[in-house]
DNA sequence: GGGTGACTTTACACGGTGTCAACTTGACGG
DNA sequence: CCGTCAAGTTGACACCGTGTAAAGTCACCC
């Protein structure tokens, strides 16, 4: 093993893999799925040789999720939410990052969201995502039970399955792709909307 | 052709294929997507006799959604919220009538939007009874700006897309089914969500 | 009795995933 | 310089599900 690709798994062709699909992903267009030869040709491999670095198809998608996130660095764009000095400004801050985010990762939802329903790999990959997103949810719930400003008739986990409903990928896709949203007016309905929901 | 079977197409083996796939597809576990050959066995008839009467999957669940419309009768379901004398009572009832009429479809629903990617006729398909719901949020939005109680940042049209966006069935399945909520909990929820969002 | 329409059986092409085996190539260390 | 090991290559193939094609059966109706 040369001394470049010391670390776990040979990381050049591996990630050549992870960002030639992320690339497709993110252009395909709907209707017709990213197919594994698709990804071979765009990372200048053979197909063969994908599947020796991953096993499934489902497998290589949720790699991408991983790697995406971590090229993105989700964390730290919730750094705002969780600074905020109050409730209501920290559900205004986590909404508009989470919203901000959507767009950037929307051609792999969209790849994943297709092989949920065939796939069990594929939609824990995505359930494992949106746990994370649910996660924030439930802290921006908590902060504004904290504050007293959480409605009388919900407690933190109804308002976190609420929150996280309103916030959701199919939400966003529908107002932006199917009804022409502007991203910043998705961004301030939703800030409203969830301020009323959980505090109206 | 026998004397019971004149209406235009032959009837009875189109509708047993028309009921079995919706029982199957309410059935269907999600994962495992319900195949010609399954339509075929639970109608009793060779998978070649269903391709005789629907050319492809796609037309086949299309005219399912069809039938289930005729069936199921949404319309009348609508008629107590078009009888409504306040736009908010008429928002009432229509959250109401859609969101109790939801988990009669849900199955077919999941199938056709999992096609829909993939699928032209059934995005169609699908598209076509969204565009039926469209309507009747819009008929409610109006009703709610000639009281005047549409909220003054919005006009018709967003309210529509706002309102067609919360009733979506991919988050009554979120709640109901991802968060386990309860039928009624979800309706006077989405009730109160829809009055704060377009009048709020 | 012959025709017609609904259905059956068998067979097959196609596209996409995933598997397998045998071969090549390059870098490394003895 | 040789052996080996890892990473890739090529080509073939099994599996599934959709959709097509063709020939045969059966009942009913004129």
């Amino acid at each position: 093993m040369s001394l470049d690709a010391m670390s776990s798994d040979n990381p050049d062709t591996r990630t050549r893999i992870l960002t030639a699909t992320w690339t497709l992903l993110e252009a395909a267009a709907p209707g017709k799925p990213v197919r594994m030869a698709d990804v071979a040709k765009a990372a200048g491999i053979s197909r063969q040789a994908v599947y020796l670095h991953f096993p499934t198809r489902a497998e290589l998608l949720s790699a991408v999720t991983r790697h995406v996130d971590e090229v993105k660095d989700i964390d730290s764009r919730l750094a705002a939410s969780r600074a905020a000095p109050t409730g209501r400004a920290r559900l205004d801050a986590f909404v508009q990052a989470w919203g901000d985010y959507i767009p950037e990762i929307q051609g792999m939802a969209r790849a994943l969201m297709a092989m949920r329903d065939t796939d069990a790999e594929a939609r824990a990959a995505w359930d494992d995502r949106m746990a994370a997103v649910r996660e924030g949810c439930a802290a921006a719930a908590r902060a504004l039970e904290q504050d007293g400003d959480l409605r009388a008739d919900l407690d933190v986990t109804t308002a976190t399955d609420l929150l996280t409903a309103l916030l959701s990928v199919e939400t966003w896709r529908q107002l932006r792709e199917g009804c022409g949203w502007e991203q910043d007016a998705y961004v301030r309905c939703m800030q409203r909307l969830a301020a009323q929901a959980l505090m109206g």
